[in-house]
DNA sequence: AAAATATTTCAACATTTGTTTAATTATTAG
DNA sequence: CTAATAATTAAACAAATGTTGAAATATTTT
């Protein structure tokens, strides 16, 4: 016998799910509530404005999403120590996390990325939880890199950040494009292959511009 | 003195503006009529629904662009013949049209990436021309990646496509985040920057999954 | 020139939008 | 139990939504 939802989290469920699909604007209240079996006052009610509806959803898988990732990357830098951080080990400690929620999290974690995927490419609507909370674990990242790779230009790491941040987004949003084109040749609803190779390809990137090692 | 603009790429030329800012669900057909300064009765006169208006708007750019990338992937396989194309020349014609029309373009080509970035992530809206217009293409690219690298594997091809389409899409959103992340680094308006490291760090990405080099 | 077609205008339509108000029911605290 | 607080309901609001129709004006064709 499972306990009954809390009307907070029966409408944060279903504005996931529509988010994820719509978009912000694309989205009613009405659709949300009427999704969640709910009255369409207790939206406002609970969360105010429609902007903190979309921001309460954010808010409430970046917070374990966020604990999750920052452990992993300090993991790999103590492991290491004193020597700096191995690259392959940077960079799946930073995508390891969220290729596995999205992977094995369910349909909520599902809809949550195709969400992050929207807003990463969107400023008015996500800049406040995406630099709150992505931002931070983005420079610690940087900074480990810059440890591995000392020297490497700033500029250069920059836009190699900037390159992975784009493959994570467009892996997650889950666009049924990606499965058209790949007719036949694999299946991209097996994530656990975008492990394999989207770690080694990054990798591979950033010793592009690993000066001490050309 | 310059001619006057047909009514049609008034409407055209503003909705591009907006739809790349707000997305298609976040503007309303009078906020793009109203900034054309035309009536609003005209967008139905001349496109009929709101999502012809939509269509119309990427397929006006999405005809020029893709006739540049192809013509300059044949180039560069007929320039190598009979021997493959190198890597880099190869990823540099998938991405020069792109990133030189974003850079030089002005305004509305500006726009007109946007709008890519935000349907790239979103199979509702530009199922039907992202696979019109960009699928052959990307079909065609890598058929030529294959020629340079027989041995290495379709599947793991596919997904290193993957990533540096995700690359491209992210950097043509102009997201302010960035620009904040980068702040004091380098400027990420300065679009030329990002071409001199793109090619270098997607082809190094690729390499590492050439069987016959490694 | 007149006739035919294309474009533009203005008004209106039925829905849907986000949000609020006041009344009612559940739950918790004293 | 009683009082106080929290949660839910139903109704209503003005504003904005996409789209259409018929009349008026431009433009093109004959």
């Amino acid at each position: 016998m499972t306990i009954k939802k809390k009307t907070k989290d029966l409408i944060l469920d279903a504005a996931e799910e529509l988010f994820a699909i719509r978009g912000f604007y694309g989205v009613s209240i009405r659709q949300i509530t009427s999704k969640a079996e709910v009255d369409p006052a207790l939206a406002s009610y609970h969360f105010g404005k429609k902007k903190d509806i979309f921001e309460a959803v954010m808010l409430r898988r970046a917070e374990v999403l966020n604990r999750e990732r920052i452990q992993m990357l300090d993991d790999c830098i103590r492991r290491a120590k004193p020597n700096p951080a191995p690259l392959n080990e940077i960079i799946d400690a930073f995508t390891h996390a969220l290729l596995n929620r999205s992977l094995k999290g369910g349909d909520g974690w599902r809809s949550y990325f195709a969400i992050i995927a929207q807003i990463n490419n969107h400023p008015e609507l996500g800049g406040v939880i995406m630099s709150q909370y992505f931002d931070p674990l983005a420079k610690k990242f940087i900074a480990a890199i810059q440890a591995n790779m000392p020297d490497s230009q700033d500029e250069d790491l920059f836009w190699c950040y900037h390159f992975l941040s784009g493959a994570l987004t467009l892996t997650f949003s889950g666009t049924e494009r990606i499965s058209k084109l790949s007719a036949g040749v694999c299946s991209s609803s097996d994530l656990d292959a975008v492990h394999e190779r989207l770690v080694p390809f990054i990798t591979a990137g950033f010793k592009a511009f690993d000066k001490q090692r050309n």
